[in-house]
DNA sequence: GTAATCTCCGTACATAGGTACGGAGTCAAG
DNA sequence: CTTGACTCCGTACCTATGTACGGAGATTAC
């Protein structure tokens, strides 16, 4: 029993589109399935496997240049790179973090002050927005 | 004196592109400016402080739709409908946060894995991609 | 007057990751 | 055989926020 799947069947039971796979193998990240004489492309579980290893790296932030690199990873110095990558992004998403983590304290002066002072008729947060020496500058 | 700017000088002072001021100005966020004969657009002080706002308000995460709501707002209702944006973009960033929180915490593992067990011959990163039942799955 | 710079406008392009479409061919079930 | 579903492929489109281009007109400085 081969279980080979057309397109529609590997999209279904990878849980992405067919779109999305073709998608994919322009990218480089499928490669060119094998086609019997209809034309219709063929795949096999190593497919549904390698879209699942795929979305997997895309929840953690990889990008699909980061993934093609990852899933080009075969030999001994295979884990030294994984690791700088997985090393690069982590410093990535922790300066993300970090970056929010301000804009949300501005956030949370300006919704805080408003709440304050709304009585006055004139807006905190216009206010702020409009002017540069603004009360919350930090 | 008039103090009167063209595009470049216009765009030069807000510290943008005229590219963007002609596109601020397609997307509604800029008014659609005097022209003297020469057809040149012809703009004062307050439209580079309307930039400046524009570029704040973006630090912040507001979208140009929302700065666009906001540049619209004067009345009494103001303060309230500015307050319900900023809240909202606050509880977006905190979303946020948590969320890459999540993955800064899977990419630290993995890491931390690659550094214990790289010498095995094995890439625990490419392991935990591969398979869905990794030891780094929270 | 000349040359360089600026401006205009409509159109196209970039990014990253998809998604949709239309015409034509293939497959499967009744 | 017919019909409906699936597939193919090349092209276009979407999102949000810009940026670039090219031909033509206007301005500025020497």
């Amino acid at each position: 029993m081969k279980n080979r799947m057309t397109i529609g069947r590997l999209a279904e039971t990878a849980g992405v589109g067919v779109e999305t796979v073709r998608f994919y193998q322009r990218a480089g990240l499928l490669a060119e399935p094998k086609r019997p004489v209809s034309g219709y492309r063929e795949y096999g579980e190593a497919d549904t496997r390698r879209i699942h290893f795929i979305k997997r790296a895309q929840t953690l932030g990889f990008s699909l240049e980061d993934i093609a690199g990852l899933l080009q990873l075969d030999g001994p110095h295979s884990c030294s790179v994984a690791h700088d990558l997985a090393l690069e992004k982590l410093h990535i998403v922790e300066d993300k973090i970090r970056s929010l983590e301000s804009i949300r304290d501005a956030l949370w002066q300006m919704v805080r002050q408003c709440e304050l002072k709304h009585r006055r008729g004139t807006c905190p947060i216009i206010q702020s927005l409009a002017h540069r020496d603004s009360s919350v500058s930090r």
